[in-house]
DNA sequence: GTCTATAGAGGGATAGAC
DNA sequence: GTCTATCCCTCTATAGAC
């Protein structure tokens, strides 16, 4: 009889507070500008302790990369997939979930896109695409409302509807035309706003 | 008497010749991942020529974001300014310019919005977006259409539908969702579309 | 597991000859 | 203007003691 180990709750101590931190740095400076030492002085330990656990700063990088990237696309699959729920119902989920999530991380994408495009042919494949999305039933149903529907673009143009804001943001308090509560306001306008002005779009098609 | 200095061809030579290798490396991989060395050996010359001639990286870096947000903001001023232009055709302009600029350089947005989000006071300032673009004719015209228009989010908006694609054009082709001339014919259809989209969504506001 | 110390490579910048 | 040589700092990674 096998006897399941317990959780060893030391575990989560010192290598959770590694990833915790490494997850900050990589998504406000990107693989390139964030150092090792940063991440160990900030985690509270050394270097060496740093690759005692991940053997290197790619490797613990390729870890946060892969949870980043589900965070901004896998996340949504089910929402895609769900054979219970109209076309009109699923705009609706997608614009609360991205705006809901990107008010929390909203330097995602613009980390995720840019190491994406640094190095497509390592990270894309991890985003099922072809095979998730373009089969799913959200697919399916953009072309049952109009055969003429590109699905492809339409669903860029809904992502980029709740997605986009988050690129300018730094752009806009830059500049001063938004504040940071201004900004929020905009966005959660825009969450009850977007559905509708997609609904509108597919149907001229 | 004064007499114009006559254009030096010799300068554009190895000068011009720098700023052409120093445009393409930041632009394919971002400040810190850009080696001096890299310009230097790639413009045919040596890491202390470069030198002479712009003091150092930053420097070098700067006048090319410069350059750079000027391509992706500060060009489409003079067709939001317009006063001879009905919003309906400012629409058309905006969506010929962008498309047609963006296909010449698809990674341009990634790499403005991404460096500008890594310091944003720094380079924030160049884009007058509070006094050139929140005061410009396209902004009253939108205001006139419909007194319920937010002007600032709808601007938003419309710059998604032109630009976000080309942010995405990384995940498309690496997974093999869209390839290079699946991409242009993509957003070469966007480009006749998305100003009736965007009309459609003023009138609904 | 956690540390100190250091190897080893790479990067930006400059001195100084031509 | 353009080069070679080199300084000097920073960064990642590892050896080895505790």
């Amino acid at each position: 009889m096998i006897i399941e180990e317990p959780r060893k709750p030391a575990r989560t101590t010192t290598e959770e507070k590694i990833l915790e931190v490494a997850r900050k740095q990589f998504l406000n400076k990107g693989y390139t500008a964030t150092k090792t030492r940063d991440i160990a002085s900030l985690a509270g330990i050394n270097l060496a302790l740093m690759n005692y656990y991940f053997r290197s700063k790619e490797n613990l990088f390729e870890i946060i990369m892969s949870e980043k990237i589900d965070e901004l696309f896998t996340g949504v699959l089910p929402v895609l997939n769900d054979t219970q729920t109209s076309l009109e119902e699923k705009l609706v989920l997608l614009s609360e979930h991205y705006t809901d999530m990107l008010l929390r991380s909203p330097g995602l994408p613009i980390f995720v896109l840019n190491e994406i495009q640094k190095n497509p042919e390592r990270f894309g494949r991890q985003i099922r695409f072809k095979t998730e999305v373009m089969r799913s039933e959200y697919i399916r149903q953009l072309a049952e409302a109009d055969p003429n529907n590109e699905p492809v673009s339409h669903l860029i143009t809904y992502l980029g509807m709740l997605i986009f804001p988050f690129f300018m943001k730094p752009v806009m308090q830059a500049t001063g035309a938004l504040r940071e509560d201004g900004f929020s306001a905009m966005v959660l306008t825009r969450k009850q706003l977007a559905p509708i002005w997609m609904k509108n779009i597919i149907g001229i098609s």
